[in-house]
DNA sequence: AGCTTGACATTCTAAATTAGAAGGTACACC
DNA sequence: GGTGTACCTTCTAATTTAGAATGTCAAGCT
């Protein structure tokens, strides 16, 4: 009620990293990419944007350019204030598009093969996304609470692919498993 | 390489359900808000804009607007033939925005005592909707293929909880447990 | 019958968001 | 000193969203 500008989480993401250290543009749309794009979606063009704005609102500070235009942005006093203001909050409900659960949803209308052929490239995805996650707790293991999130993803991967696993084994998805495991080995790609 | 037209994945939902019976623009949301919504999010507004769109395409065809304007609309043959050309391809990745990751990743800014409500409430929010699915998967367990939809919601939801309860444990994150569960089975509300 | 209320159904609009093209700079290497 | 590539920001058109606006019918009341 006491403020009238509430930012939104994307701005709020951004006062979150600038209250470790002063960063351009670029430099917070790589952070962005390595921590928290895999649950939160951010275009390079927003964090542009979403800086002019803070700028706007005073929360953030705009640097002296540099080398190539590279403005490094810092965080001001309103600018933490507002964070603190927002990380209290609620967090709102998630939203997710999950093109996978669409097909799976409407699987009937799909050759059973094809299903297969899908099901297959999914669980490759997530085993490998599993492995990334693994790497990044290694690296990023500092912070208790980074390392929390990180195990979420840890957990929901682990999660995927073994409902991955239940539908390959659900017959009556996959009616036509004739052949198992035995002739997998062969082919390759 | 055959089609010209590429539909996006929310038209193609609405094909999907058309593909069964023909409905309404407003019997169409609601099918959806009962089913897929959860991780698909349409709005009502977009059901309607596709709905136009699908019918200038000629997958749809609009019939005699009935009481209130009440339009409904059927699958054409060439929608039919859309809707197989969209299932066949590969899923694309998924979207995801969990604001509460967003809060517990920045959590060191945070009162340990506001992180340990959020969580709460978040347990609550939890278990309601794990519940939901599991109704869901009694009222529609026709389909094995909604069946194990409806199933990757529980199993998203039970790690979603486990996840929780591990965040409430990890004395990195919740330093000031003093007071365990025994008095918890007394509040209800 | 006439009136009121609320659920039903669609359309519209302003704002937010996105993808990625466009424009420009500096560094490293030849 | 010239050239290519990676760096860094801005811009634009298209898509998507939320929800306000508009209107209709059905049921219950007097």
């Amino acid at each position: 009620m006491s403020s009238s500008s509430e930012i939104n989480a994307t701005a709020a993401s951004l006062l979150g990293f600038l209250s470790d250290a002063s960063m351009t543009g670029w430099e917070l749309d790589a952070a962005v990419e390595g921590s928290i794009a895999n649950f939160w979606n951010v275009t390079r063009s927003q964090v542009y944007r979403e800086l002019r704005t803070l700028a706007d609102l005073g929360y953030v500070e705009a640097g002296d350019a540099g080398p190539r235009d590279r403005r490094p942005y810092s965080i001001t006093e309103a600018g933490r204030q507002a964070f603190a203001e927002w990380i209290v909050q609620n967090p709102g409900s998630p939203i997710v598009r999950m093109p996978l659960l669409l097909t799976v949803f409407f699987g009937r209308h799909l050759p059973p093969d094809r299903l297969a052929e899908i099901i297959e490239k999914e669980l490759d995805g997530g085993a490998e996304a599993l492995r990334q996650f693994e790497v990044m707790q290694q690296a990023y293991g500092a912070d208790p609470f980074v390392r929390q999130v990180l195990q979420f993803g840890i957990d929901y991967q682990k999660t995927l692919l073994s409902w991955l696993e239940g539908l390959t084994a659900d017959p009556a998805i996959m009616p036509a498993e004739s052949e198992k495991a035995s002739t997998r080995s062969n082919r390759e790609d």
